[in-house]
DNA sequence: CCGAAGAAGTAAAGCAGCCTTACTACCGAG
DNA sequence: CTCGGTAGTAAGGCTGCTTTACTTCTTCGG
């Protein structure tokens, strides 16, 4: 019923798709408007990698606990910092005192390509707030966090943004 | 300042989260809703096949078109549908009159898989809908509509729910 | 102090869901 | 009948992960 044929639903446009539809939509959208530039800025990065860049702390911190973070294996993690690694955006050091342990920081260009990103997703969130209107977008942001919430006791946080 | 980071922000939860956070994590949470079950009643089917089962008319469409309202290659789409078909979901001949084109069908067992994703759907929606109450969800949807409102141009309509 | 348990990380392979490039087979217009 | 365009296929690549199977190091119990 809240569900239509992708064929008929042409007619009437984004009104015939269901939730997933429209939820699927949106984030497509706002991912492409968020990596305008951002690819030919920082050669090499994309989505994920401004994602796990925001992830680490200043302080630097281990794989295993990124991973933890971000919801994903430490094989997964330990990929995507070998990548930063080798294009310059972020350094890891053995730490004394426990050798197994390998602390992951931003490099001065990882820091600049971090604050690209968030700065990035403000002028997003700018441009919706001015499309919706603050009253609405603050709706919209409370009505996520209400249908996302009743799970955050499993810290599988931030899926892929 | 809208985003936090991720280590920071654990201490408030999903608030700290910018919106393409909070638009990823809702997406996870639904698709995670809507595949309970699923895969077991349909082995083999994942989200992708639902999705492309849907958009099967019942008449039956060509790959390309398919394809186009997809909004991925015709390879892309002729991998799933060859998929399907191995596993019994879809169907497909050769048109007498051009036989370049392959008409793809649901089978029947298809066209219950297609029902009991279109069930699952509107099972989680009508959850939402009860969670969040009936204004707010309607004001999600329409809020949503309004985001990815102004590229309806393009049809590269539905993106991947 | 030793030896076992377990944690940090790595290596290799695989898989989902796509895309690109490069075809073949076929149709229809002139 | 040929020429251009369309339907579909084949092969390979890529991203972003996962699983399984390690190695290396630390720590804790005895």
């Amino acid at each position: 019923m809240t569900s239509v044929n992708a064929l008929s639903g042409h007619a009437e446009g984004l009104r015939g798709l269901h939730i997933a539809g429209l939820l699927g939509l949106a984030l497509k959208r706002l991912r492409e408007e968020i990596l305008v530039d951002g690819e030919q800025q920082f050669p090499g990065l994309r989505v994920s990698h401004f994602r796990l860049l925001e992830l680490i702390p200043d302080s630097g911190a281990r794989i295993t606990d990124l991973a933890e973070i971000a919801g994903m294996t430490k094989q997964g993690l330990g990929q995507h910092v070998d990548y930063l690694q080798e294009r310059g955006y972020a350094e890891s050091e053995r730490v004394a005192g426990d050798r197994r342990v390998r602390l992951v920081r931003r490099t001065a260009e990882g820091d600049r390509a971090m604050e690209f990103s968030r700065a990035s997703i403000d002028r997003v969130e700018q441009e919706w707030k001015r499309r919706l209107g603050a009253e609405k977008f603050e709706l919209l942001r409370e009505t996520l966090v209400e249908v996302c919430g009743p799970l955050d006791e499993e810290l599988e946080w931030l899926s892929r943004p």
